[in-house]
DNA sequence: TTAAACTTTCAGAAATTTCTGAAAGTTCGT
DNA sequence: ACGAACTTTCAGAAATTTCTGAAAGTTTAA
């Protein structure tokens, strides 16, 4: 297998963006191939196209499947096993959304909330947690908020980030609407 | 300087974090140990504090200042430079969003739209390119939408996101008042 | 202008991550 | 049960990233 120059750079900088976004250069590639290409592929195919080992591509695979963004097929009559990427692109942003959640913040908030059940033996362990409180909560509510957008369907999404700034103002709108409890955080 | 305990594994922790944030550890662990000390630290600090090499953490600092999340100040009679953690959490969390949105999906819809304007070769290309033109669409429409967030103040985007499920039913209000033109998409 | 007090730089060392390829493992048809 | 066709594993090699510490650079005061 050989890939056209035309998507040979889209892959590769896939490549290099992916190691950004958690797995490593090769992952990348791999994922990028799949992505832009109709057909599934074997792991043969993956190999020779990114000029990889065999064994690489192996654990490439795994990566991926644990990310849950590839999905396994059989052609009749060949054993191999072939490879597609999963799903729409709303879905592959979603699931590494979801995914980078659970392996970043959520061990962070752990963390915190157990730093935080400790109690301050000095000042300066008193403005530590103060620090750390401010970031448990706003590493909460972005993590509830990003959980209800996902709960969005793509549509409503979508309109959702069309409203752009109108957001702002569909936000005083409603409180005019539904004003309810005062609203005096300690932000 | 040295840490307590009960702070040291945050520091730590966020070193092991830091490093999925785009940054390495003994940076994020520089950065930690700043937002945490209510008292701006000299690079003598943090090296002892942290058990790293003073030239590691002028290394640091660079990498702290190129993504303009601290600061220098000074103390009368000392010519030491002090450095503290820049702003509020929030501002933090902005600094952090801005930034690798510059570094992470800026050069990827540069490199998306650059391969959009190719003409497509053959059906292979013609279907690569489409994947390509979603993902355009998508993190075009998501970082236009982040952008739009990060103009609302702190106190605006906390009561849009405690508005949670909410945001869908707002959705719908919306619409039942400013029935626009017609929501033909073509995702 | 000199020297003390600091900061930065950068070559090479150390640590970490990724990759290869041979060997071991699995599955399937006969 | 065997062997062909495949996949996975993993020890060590290669590549990459990070770190150290000595040397060079900068700033300030006198």
């Amino acid at each position: 297998m050989n890939i056209s120059t035309q998507n040979q750079s889209f892959v590769y900088h896939f490549g290099e963006m992916g190691s950004r976004w958690g797995f490593n250069r090769t992952v990348g590639q791999m994922y990028a191939l799949l992505v832009i290409s109709e057909e599934p592929l074997n792991a043969n195919d993956l190999a020779s196209g990114l000029s990889i080992s065999r064994g690489n591509v192996s654990m490439g695979i795994k990566e991926l499947q644990s990310w849950q963004l590839i999905q396994v097929s059989h052609i009749p009559g060949d054993r191999k096993e072939y490879y597609s990427a999963i799903g729409s692109i709303w879905d592959m942003a979603n699931t590494v959304f979801k995914e980078r959640r659970k392996r970043e913040i959520d061990p962070t908030l752990s963390l915190l909330r157990a730093s935080l059940l400790d109690k301050p033996t000095d000042a300066s362990d008193e403005y530590a947690q103060g620090k750390m409180q401010e970031i448990h909560d706003l590493l909460e509510m972005v993590t509830e908020w990003a959980a209800e957008l996902q709960r969005l369907n793509p549509e409503q999404l979508s309109r959702l980030m069309k409203l752009g700034a109108g957001v702002s103002k569909m936000l005083s709108v409603k409180e005019q609407l539904f004003p309810n409890k005062k609203n005096s955080d300690s932000n």
